[in-house]
DNA sequence: GGAACCGATGTGACCGTGCACAACCGAGGA
DNA sequence: TCCTCGGTTGTGCACGGTCACATCGGTTCC
């Protein structure tokens, strides 16, 4: 004749109903801050619960509720510096609100396997879900996807109709481009990102737009793959026809890799070839020379990406950010000539 | 009067039970791979899994099992590649085994937080936790916590009698100092990382045991915070006291800083000063010059962790892995004198 | 003075699954 | 023929919460 909280188990609700000599409907009325309860009986069940040190279960919650509590991030980059921070910045975000996270992390961006990922975290019912795909491919497939779980994505497409939101890649690219105009180099080459990826198109959209504007010539950008290995290798190919002045690298990675590629090509950075950057990795005010680069604030976006979300699940008006603006970083592989 | 399945709620075992014309249990029995289930029954399940598009509740499994099937990840890195790599690796090689998983990051390394952060686990019901939090406190403390739910940490400690793993850092940092001693440096200083830090210690030792080994004079080691800035402030400040002609830093974001320093005050990296770092990190092959340093296979550690965890979950024997090999990555950063 | 109402609490059902146990059936051995 | 046994299936309950509804005593208001 053993009572439930002897046999081992985890105490429940109703050990904690009895020892408080209450209900296990008042118990639960106090977890989740009912307003009518006395004072008194409230301390007497917290009491109890302090005795037993009781924890609710989470999975039991969830069944009878159909909320879990728990946020997905869906993400479709390798490891790379900003995704990475954003993640840890939403991790943070959410557990502040009492969501915990699971992450998923995707190795194709086939129609089928982002179909899989988003049906895997509907059955691990989630509440929401962060999507970091910036392909734009994902986007397509989850807007036709009409899922029933909430989602933002951390990259807006081209439209502004878009439930998304990200720093203001154009405008970074702009800005960056503009600042190389301005030092006097007039021959500008892109290395741009992969073709399907929304960053890409936008930071260089930005170049194009500032070269346009100044009556520069425009060169057909180089489509890299974001990491520095390619930049290493597209740096010693471009060094063979020195017919520019100047590149702008879709991201700091490549940058760093283009600027090796010159280097051993005997080309000197940033006298005959200003190089620049974006996204500003910790790393690039460190390397020969320091790269000039676009920083970005990737744990604030995390940050408002988890309360856009968050808005969406509780049914509330969604916070309005503006784009977060990009701030230039000049250091010194960029110079007037 | 309208069945479950019509009242717009998911179908439930139970629904899947009525078209398929068996009992609920059999249901579960398919579900669950039960072997004693005549084909042509278990076919008439699946055909009314597939109509109904059934999906299992998980939540409502793991209240009647209390196992989750789930994951947790304990990281007190902040977004550093190797913890980030391996935190991928152990995400992907969790999914294929069926687990989901859910991160926790640590801002704080005080016992109350990691306890409340374990807690925090325990009540989500993690089945087990992977502990990436490499401070010789944190382990401490999860050794006195006698937790139930059981874990694995990517970093052993000193005793060999620790669950854990790890690649073998001593031997890789003895690996590359010994290098820099074929290369004809005997005044060696080390760049460590924070006292706390499991990591620092053991590269520390590796850098130690092979100077001793060698009967080259040793210096107190400076402690560095793993950064790319703190190797920058180093630099500068050792450029004044040039006593040596090489330094082994603990990693390879202070190793580019620390190579930015030396260049601030015109000391020359690899002539005057070699420098040698530890991770190999993306970058660390196209900085200039190209970093000499001692390649870890994070995902690898990563995969290694999951499967310990889950035969330590299961119960089996837990297979024992041969610590991981480091590589020494030889580049130009560090030449003969 | 009684009805209506409100705050505080209790009762029972229910969420969707797995487990223990029972029941049934056909085969094989005594 | 009867009993045993093992494969196959069904029945009822438990898991630990929340929700809908009932209850009860005390005010308020007419």
């Amino acid at each position: 004749m053993t009572s439930p909280s002897e046999r081992g188990r985890m105490p429940s609700i109703r050990d904690v109903a009895r020892l408080a000599e209450v209900s296990h409907q008042t118990v639960s009325r106090v977890l989740n801050d009912h307003p009518s309860i006395r004072p008194e009986t409230k301390a007497r069940v917290l009491d109890a619960i302090a005795v037993l040190d009781y924890r609710p279960n989470l999975a039991a919650r969830a069944l009878v509720t159909s909320k879990s509590q728990t946020l997905g991030v869906l993400s479709a980059t390798i490891g790379e510096f900003g995704p990475t921070s954003s993640i840890a910045a939403i991790e943070e975000a959410a557990r502040a609100e009492g969501y915990s996270v699971t992450t998923l992390n995707l190795t194709s961006t086939s129609p089928e396997d982002i179909g899989s990922a988003v049906r895997q975290l509907g059955r691990e019912h989630v509440d929401g879900i962060v999507v970091l795909a910036p392909q734009v491919r994902v986007f397509h497939v989850l807007r036709g996807m009409a899922s029933t779980v909430p989602f933002v994505t951390l990259q807006s497409a081209s439209g502004a109709d878009e439930i998304g939101l990200s720093a203001d890649q154009m405008a970074g690219a702009r800005l960056i481009t503009e600042h190389l105009i301005a030092l006097g180099r007039t021959e500008i080459l892109h290395l741009a990102g992969p073709q399907d990826w929304i960053e890409a198109e936008s930071r260089m959209r930005g170049y194009l737009d500032a070269l346009r504007e100044a009556d520069l010539p425009t060169f057909p950008p180089i489509r890299g793959d974001w990491t520095a290995d390619f930049g290493h290798f597209a740096g010693q190919e471009l060094a063979r026809r020195p017919d520019f002045t100047a590149v702008f690298a879709a991201n700091d990675l490549m940058a760093i890799g283009l600027m090796h590629g010159f280097r051993d090509a005997g080309l000197r950075v940033p006298e005959d070839v200003s190089v620049v950057g974006f996204d500003d990795i910790p790393v690039a005010a460190h390397v020969a020379p320091p790269l000039t680069t676009v920083h970005q604030d990737f744990s604030e976006l995390g940050r408002r990406a988890v309360a856009l979300l968050l808005a969406q699940i509780r049914g509330e008006v969604a916070p309005s950010f503006g784009a977060l603006a990009p701030v230039l970083r000049i250091r010194e592989s960029a110079v007037s000539r």
